[in-house]
RNA sequence: GCCGUCUUAGCUCAGUGGUAGAGCACUCGCUUCACACGCGAUAGGUCACAAGUUCAAAUCUUGUAGACGGCACCA
């Protein structure tokens, strides 16, 4: 078979793709084993608004990795894919687009035709991340694909409002809430992220205090926003401060309005802090509002929702924008001579996850989730049986379970048209009917006059159910067949962004109504940094586009580098690491290449790599072991969840074992007789291996590499699928009976075929040890060739001198160490003897080998290789002495660890003594 | 302010008590018939710093410095 010289990754992806999902090869259905042991993952539902970023990148390699893997172990397997209405985005992007292509406002259109519209725009633009999906190669069913708005997940969002609300942990309330002027919309405190201001002010404001006399007093106060101070209703001093005690009791003049306002006295003042007198605005500021409580104190809203000033704020306001009122309200103090000062100050200012806009308190009436009931369920699991569990563990485990204890109540009504409606209706008395469906309210309320709630549902809301909502749950008392298989799942990869927006709140509502924890384990990957170690960002315009690297390396070199990275810890992204790994991948299709050329004759044959022990060579034996091996280490590195350990070890065995030692180690009974090496150029057609006739020796060694191959494929399967399906199709002999059980009747595909676990009893130790002496002894003589710049064309004689059962191991293997090391005879001996002009190495138990190089030898270089040898011997005796000299070391170590020290000791000195005795010979 | 993470070869990172590892880059040598996206061979690190625990510390403890992250407060 021909094939090119290079992989051109582009050409496999799609094709294969395609043809996976039209064999619903990605659905659980695929699994014909009634008893196979179910596997389920949801995807962290991306945006409809979003595209994908190398954020995603990571988790759906992560994801995609754990489901191929457990696919092939034969489980039945549910990756299940869907996509988040993403309320406040969405609602941004279609209000751009109506503004563009109709010059009109959500307003202008109304409620139903803007929703209308952006169901379109979901359907024509919503697509593009699914689309990306699966040029990743995510096997996700998409028989079983998701949207938060479907109707089943719309009924489950109702169901849990309802149910909160009836057993009173839904309620609605007038509270200090996060208002987002540009949005127009309360946020949750999560949504809400604290910035540094660059240049923050504190202001310094002289209140005049009403006096029975006529001397005009004043009590100065601080603040960072003087606009509030329309709405002030009180100034607050500390009860204990001597300074105020006497104007207790008093009032204020509030400049600029013609109220008075009263002094009064309050623990939360703190006396260091500024004058130690406080403003109060209960309607515009979250402590404010506290103390507005306690002392009943009116609530003045001065400010509209697009953050202008209202009537309230007074005529000469009233229409400002805030920022306006503040530097209005700045120059009129002045005026009156009221303003003390203004000294900088560092403040942080909230501000909008989504517009950055600085956040607004107001006081509003909203919908809130009592969250004391869920929190507790959340917490008792994880007290109880410390679940979920987070990987790596430090410092998810506890970040979470801190956040939850100091838990507040979550807002979760939006001012949006977008989203969730709630399921709240009113009457015109205002009175509220909380029901499953309109129907339902009329029911309650006896008349079907009812205005259901404008606002939706916080889009987290809906979020909080996806491992159960998108399974069927509905809340109705018929459960689907795929919650009963599939809930809990298995494992959650998300990022540690929205560990409390969504992690905790999926646990919360899992346990509180499937009575079951929503998922096992949670993998908190890292964040792909720039080259620089810096977030990639869009107003930095640093970041790194997935579908580029796939276009220039191939999704499999990326899913690898991703992959490749240590679980949960960020990392910065380098071109370099993917090139490495496109070059690992043209690696394996070079392997698989020259394994094709020489494969007639052959086929894939499981059979050929059972040995009973002492059979098969060295070469054979020894692959067998490390394929076993690798094996087990990698099936243990995916169980816990060391994705970086698995490539590690796929990469070695793969490129050291397989093809640096192996292929080169039989290539010449694979080549045997084909007079067929290699093609040259890939111009010319090369030799037909038809004509030739493959012996049965022959033919065996091909079958045993093309297994090995085939083994290797599948291992690498998970991490580069399209690549590994790519090459496992071309391998002669391949068929579905290769499958997991679970998957006989499938079409054949490496996706299905059975995964390596590692057979223990193939494990050779004896077979590995072995090989290194074998390979100790080509590394040498390709070390003293090397350093003694013998050409690689030049053959040498290889003198060995050891023990009997080295001579019989490196006598069995001769052909191989010959044409290895470039040697054109090995002479075994018991001691060497060798002329004066030859190049020594020791090696391992006692022995030593030398090159004789009459002519070629460069005496002072050879005695400077030795002396370099001994010195480096020298440094570690002499660390092995200080040890075993010292009592205390021989006393308290264990005696194995002293024992290998001495094994250690000895072998030096005796190496040591050999490389003295060559050099002393020299001179 | 509180909590936490990181600091290992030129670069990016593994490594969690017992002789320091990888990839890339660097140096030297190779058109060796699968692959130059390759092959072979080197070089390169007092594991940020200090103290402590231990027979033994990159690894555990404490402190210092620097980088970063989360939470809270912010008149």
């Amino acid at each position: 078979m021909e094939i090119p010289k290079t992989y051109n990754p582009k050409e496999a992806e799609l094709d294969h793709y395609r043809r996976w999902e039209a064999n619903g090869f990605f659905t659980p259905e695929i699994n014909q084993n009634k008893d196979a042991e179910s596997f389920s993952i949801v995807i962290p539902p991306p945006n409809v608004t979003g595209t994908l970023h190398m954020g995603h990148a990571l988790q759906h390699t992560l994801m995609d990795t754990l489901t191929r893997w457990k696919r092939m172990l034969g489980y039945r397997t549910l990756f299940l894919v869907g996509v988040d209405h993403a309320g406040i985005s969405t609602q941004l992007m279609v209000t751009r687009q109506l503004k563009k292509d109709e010059h009109k406002s959500p307003q202008d259109v109304g409620r139903e035709a803007f929703t209308a519209k952006a169901w379109e725009w979901k359907e024509k633009y919503g697509g593009e991340i699914t689309q990306q999906i699966r040029r990743e190669g995510l096997s996700v069913d998409w028989s079983r694909e998701r949207f938060t708005m479907d109707e089943d997940l719309s009924k489950a969002v109702r169901e849990v409002f309802v149910r909160l609300y009836e057993e009173g942990s839904i309620y609605r309330g007038t509270r200090i809430v996060n208002w987002c002027p540009k949005d127009k919309t309360v946020l949750s405190d999560l949504e809400v992220k604290e910035e540094k201001a660059k240049d923050g002010k504190l202001y310094y404001l002289k209140y005049p205090i009403v006096s029975s006399y006529d001397i005009l007093q004043t009590l100065t106060v601080a603040t960072t926003r003087p606009e509030t101070m329309l709405g002030d209703t009180a100034v607050a001093v500390n009860p204990n401060d001597e300074r105020y005690s006497s104007l207790i009791g008093k009032s204020i003049d509030l400049p600029l309005t013609d109220r008075q306002i009263p002094i009064i006295a309050d623990d939360y003042v703190e006396s260091e802090f500024g004058t130690g007198a406080v403003k109060i605005t209960p309607a515009h500021d979250a402590n404010d509002w506290e103390i507005g409580e306690r002392h009943g104190l009116e609530k003045l809203v001065i400010m509209n929702h697009d953050g202008t000033m209202n009537e309230a704020a007074g005529a000469e306001f009233a229409g400002l924008d805030r920022f306006e009122a503040r530097t209005r309200i700045v120059e009129r103090f002045e005026e009156l001579g009221l303003l003390e000062k203004i000294e900088d100050y560092e403040v942080t200012l909230p501000r909008c996850e989504r517009c950055k806009t600085i956040i607004e308190p107001l006081l509003s009436e909203q919908w809130f989730v009592k969250m004391d009931g869920l929190r507790d369920l959340a917490l008792d699991l994880m007290r109880k049986e410390n679940s979920p569990r987070f990987v790596p563990e430090v410092p998810h485990k506890k970040v979470y379970t801190a956040w939850l204890e100091n838990l507040r109540d979550w807002t979760i009504s939006r001012q949006l048209w977008w989203g969730h409606q709630i399921p709240a209706w009113y009457d015109d008395a205002g009175n509220v009917y909380v029901a499953r469906t309109a129907e339902e309210a009329y029911e309650k309320a006896g008349s079907s006059g009812l205005r259901q709630d404008d606002d939706v549902l916080d889009t987290w809301f809906s979020s909080a159910l996806w491992p159960f909502s998108t399974l069927g749950w509905t809340g109705e008392v018929t459960e689907t067949q795929d919650l009963e298989t599939f809930y809990p799942t298995d494992v959650l990869v998300t990022g540690r962004d929205i560990l409390f927006l969504w992690v905790s709140r999926m646990v919360m509502t899992g346990l509180k109504f499937l009575g079951e924890k929503p998922f096992d384990d949670v993998i908190i990957h890292g964040t792909v940094l720039d080259k620089n170690g810096q977030r990639m960002s869009k107003t930095k315009g640093n970041g790194i586009d997935p579908l580029d690297v796939f276009d220039k390396y191939g999704v499999d070199a990326t899913r690898m580098t991703l992959a490749g990275s240590a679980t949960g810890v960020d990392f910065a992204w380098r071109d370099e690491r993917v090139e490495s790994f496109r070059n690992f991948a043209n690696k394996i299709w070079n392997a698989t290449r020259f394994c094709l050329m020489n494969s007639e004759g052959a086929s894939v044959d499981l059979g050929s790599l059972k040995f009973n022990s002492g059979k098969g060579s060295l070469a054979d034996r020894w692959i067998v072991s490390r394929l076993n091996r690798t094996a087990k280490a990698v099936n243990y590195a995916l169980q816990t969840y060391q994705f970086h350990e698995a490539v590690q070890l796929l990469y070695h065995f793969f490129w050291d074992d397989f093809c640096d030692w192996y292929i080169e180690l039989v290539k010449d009974e694979i080549t045997a007789g084909s007079g067929y090496a290699g093609a040259d150029d890939g111009d010319s057609p090369g030799v037909k291996p038809e004509a030739v006739e493959v012996s049965k020796e022959t033919a065996a060694s091909r079958t045993r590499i093309l297994t090995v191959l085939e083994q290797a494929l599948r291992m690498l399967h998970p991490f580069m699928p399209f690549l590994t399906e790519e090459l496992w199709q071309k391998l002669p002999g391949v068929s579905n009976g290769m499958h997991n059980v679970a998957y006989a009747t499938a079409e054949r595909t490496i996706m299905l075929a059975d995964y390596p676990s590692g057979d223990e009893a193939l494990i050779d130790e004896k077979a590995e040890n072995e090989m290194s002496a074998v390979i100790e002894l080509i590394s040498k003589v390709r070390n003293i060739r090397s350093e003694m710049n013998i050409k690689p064309s030049e053959k040498v004689p290889v003198h060995v001198a050891g023990s009997d059962s080295l001579r019989s191991i490196l006598a069995e293997n001769e052909s191989k160490i010959l044409k290895l090391a470039r040697a054109d005879r090995m002479v075994l001996a018991e001691t060497l003897e060798v002329p004066k002009a030859s190049a020594r190495a020791v090696l391992t138990g006692a022995a030593e080998i030398a090159i004789p190089l009459e002519g070629l030898i460069d005496f002072a270089k050879e005695r400077e290789r030795l002396e370099n040898q001994i010195a480096k011997l020298d440094v570690e005796l002499q660390r092995l002495n200080g040890q075993l000299s010292n009592a205390n070391f021989v006393e308290r170590a264990p005696a194995e660890k002293v024992d290998e020290l001495r094994v250690r000791q000895t072998e030096i000195i005796q190496q040591t003594a050999t490389l003295g005795q060559n050099l002393a010979a020299l001179a």
